[in-house]
DNA sequence: GGCTTCAATATTGTTGACAATCTGTGTAAC
DNA sequence: GTTACACAGATTGTCAACAATATTGAAGCC
């Protein structure tokens, strides 16, 4: 029953809803749109080959994800996060965690555990190399896999949403020097803690680690632009 | 400048898109629409005498609030929340909530600790006389100026979203005896470390408190359905 | 020169119609 | 009696055209 059309395959005429809006959120993830960018619906009916309907209701959808704002007969934009929002948004991420971490903590198996353990490692590994992009990938790896086995689906839709918002800031982070070596013994404490099932460290230790982004945040203050 | 059309002038025409949106969600929180109820858009289109387009647009920002479902050829129907959905949710509050307080009991001035000192004391008196309505809708006001106080854009938001989607449970939990004895020293204690500026005992009392909640939730499980 | 006014243009808001899909019912074959 | 099928009705998905609104630039006035 091929009830969904192949995007592969898809040939170049419309595109569907769902594939507009995924194809519009990777372009504005991957800073194709900047933010304060406005988005003619025009210009992204011949870019998407999808028809104003379609893109419109993709936009839409952008919307309640907070990655764009849209006004009435004035149109959508690219969001602008400012740095108090971006320090808002990593506080809540930071309680979510936590609340993920110790639920983690509770249900791990032992299989689950050795999955993390094995990705502390490969972090070590990855630093002690100064491969700054691999460590990158493997936190974000470290991250998924705790909310996957703590199975939180409503804490982790709502950090993925807002994880998406950041995108922008947490890659300027990455590039803060000195920024591996304060994280990597938190994110060792967080994974003997899940290992332990001690839910209160781990909601601990996961707090104490996005608590320093938070400050990290905030010493790129000055890179921040007014408004 | 007469920009935007005043609502309850409105001629008996078209409606626009936010009040349509506004007045679905009425609908749906006041339980004119129950759980699993579909909601067929030409139906709505007539009850809110608006376009389809118009309906439709409504549909998909509730459904991103969590109120609805929509399925692709299906449509939308009232999404229903199982308890043990309701758990995770009001375990998100908690954390929210928490972090709320905590930045309220940092930022709250001497008149806003003293109308929230006099919430406190309504409350008591509500309790005393067991008028459970106004128990209730005191309860809702002191979340309220909690969130207010703290300022806190992000976390205020989500948490009213995921209010939206617990209303159901919520009317459920006030029905329950004993409930505002148990939770009105539970908000005494947050009114006063919020007053006495003392973070840490700010967020723990929150959490307690809907923690508390969480349990009250767990015993309603008979009263709810299979799926 | 700076400010207001006004028209031209660009962009979004809304509509009704048509196409695609799903759902339920009745019929026929086994 | 049960299953498979096909058809009809209901419902949603999409489109292109039209209406309403905001923005831009130039002309006129002080």
């Amino acid at each position: 029953m091929p009830a969904e059309q192949d995007e592969a395959t898809a040939p170049p005429g419309r595109r569907a809803a769902a594939d507009t809006r995924d194809a519009l959120r990777s372009a504005i993830l991957g800073g194709e749109y900047l933010p304060g960018e406005r988005l003619v619906e025009l210009q992204l009916t011949e870019r998407f080959r999808a028809s104003r309907f379609t893109v419109r209701a993709a936009l839409q959808e952008l919307a309640g994800e907070g990655l764009i704002e849209m006004q009435r007969n004035r149109g959508a934009m690219v969001r602008k996060v400012s740095l108090a929002e971006a320090v808002e948004i990593t506080e809540v991420r930071m309680v979510l965690e936590g609340l993920v971490a110790a639920r983690a903590a509770e249900r791990v198996t032992d299989d689950q555990a050795a999955d993390l353990a094995e990705i502390g490692r490969q972090m070590r590994a990855a630093v002690d190399a100064g491969e700054f992009r691999r460590y990158s990938d493997l936190n974000q790896r470290l991250h998924a896999l705790i909310r996957q086995i703590a199975g939180h689906g409503t804490a982790d839709g709502i950090i993925e949403t807002l994880r998406g918002q950041l995108v922008r800031h947490q890659f300027m982070l990455s590039m803060l020097p000195g920024r591996p070596q304060t994280s990597l013994p938190q994110h060792e404490r967080i994974i003997a803690a899940i290992r332990d099932r001690d839910a209160p460290a781990a909601e601990a230790a996961m707090r104490g680690h996005i608590a320093s982004v938070i400050e990290a945040l905030r010493t790129l203050s000055p890179a921040q632009p007014a408004y």
